[in-house]
DNA sequence: TAAGGTTTTTAGAACTATTCTAAACTAGTT
DNA sequence: AACTAGTTTAGAATAGTTCTAAAAACCTTA
């Protein structure tokens, strides 16, 4: 948990207890995709309290500073991505989970860099499967 | 507007008032990115009173019955599309606005047809300008 | 290590997009 | 015209998210 220090001074956010332990959960283990909820009811569950303010309030300022990524999946709530780098989902609509397509393995052309004299942003690509 | 009721009534709807309104002002020129509120305001400046309910009723009976299609963009609001076939978007994050890409403008590949046994249902791609 | 200023956390209120409720109205059928 | 099922509506309810402002924690400096 002292490298998830350094990860936090390192993107310019003071380690503060509830910064550390929702760091302690994201980035821990392998990439994962959470909404405010089922981080909110996770961490709970483990006995882990933190307000629902602060998950917001953590999840935004995470975002912003570059150690998630939001995803528009669902207009009725928002995803966080642990991973940052560039790369696509799927999405199975049964249990509204998220899983990541490597960015090598869909091959886009041509790719687009420039629209109207406006730089492209982000590509995001969403594949949606039946389960 | 006399095709207007023949569309409603292909897709199994009643072509009421309201309903005919909505489609004029969705159906009559060139394709459209409409939000409940967008619809809402547009059909009010020009005298066409319906309320807040029925837009959003009809907004999705119309995705539900195939004359609209709904695109998650931004969690914080639904757009639907008037565009009912297979394409792409552009989205201008300062304007907030959606411009269609054809589908042979962007190649995938491999376009994924299945997925752990599931079929795709549906493809999304957003790119993303600062404009 | 103790202040002291600044940032963060928190409970609860507020906000906003959307859906629900149930009563009034309308469309299609006989 | 009367009947029935479907639709519209205002307003209430819901749900995800943000705001407020007071208390707590963090970090710098002495
Ligand atoms: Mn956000
Ligand atoms: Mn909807
Ligand atoms: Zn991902
Ligand atoms: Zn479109």
């Amino acid at each position: 948990m002292i490298n998830l220090e350094k990860k936090l001074r390192a993107a310019g956010l003071r380690p503060t207890k509830q910064r550390l332990l929702i760091s302690n959960y994201l980035f821990s283990g392998s990439h994962m995709h959470v909404t405010a909820d089922s981080l909110y009811s996770e961490l709970s569950k483990s006995g882990v309290n933190i307000s629902l303010a602060t998950i917001y309030n953590v999840l935004n300022i995470f975002t912003s500073h570059g150690l998630l990524r939001e995803i528009s999946i669902d207009s009725s709530r928002s995803y966080f991505d642990t991973n940052t780098k560039k790369h696509y989902h799927y999405y199975y609509e049964k249990t509204a989970k998220l899983e990541d397509i490597d960015i090598e393995k869909l091959q886009i052309n041509p790719l687009p860099e420039k629209r109207n004299g406006f730089d492209v942003s982000s590509i995001d690509i969403v594949i949606r499967v039946n389960g």
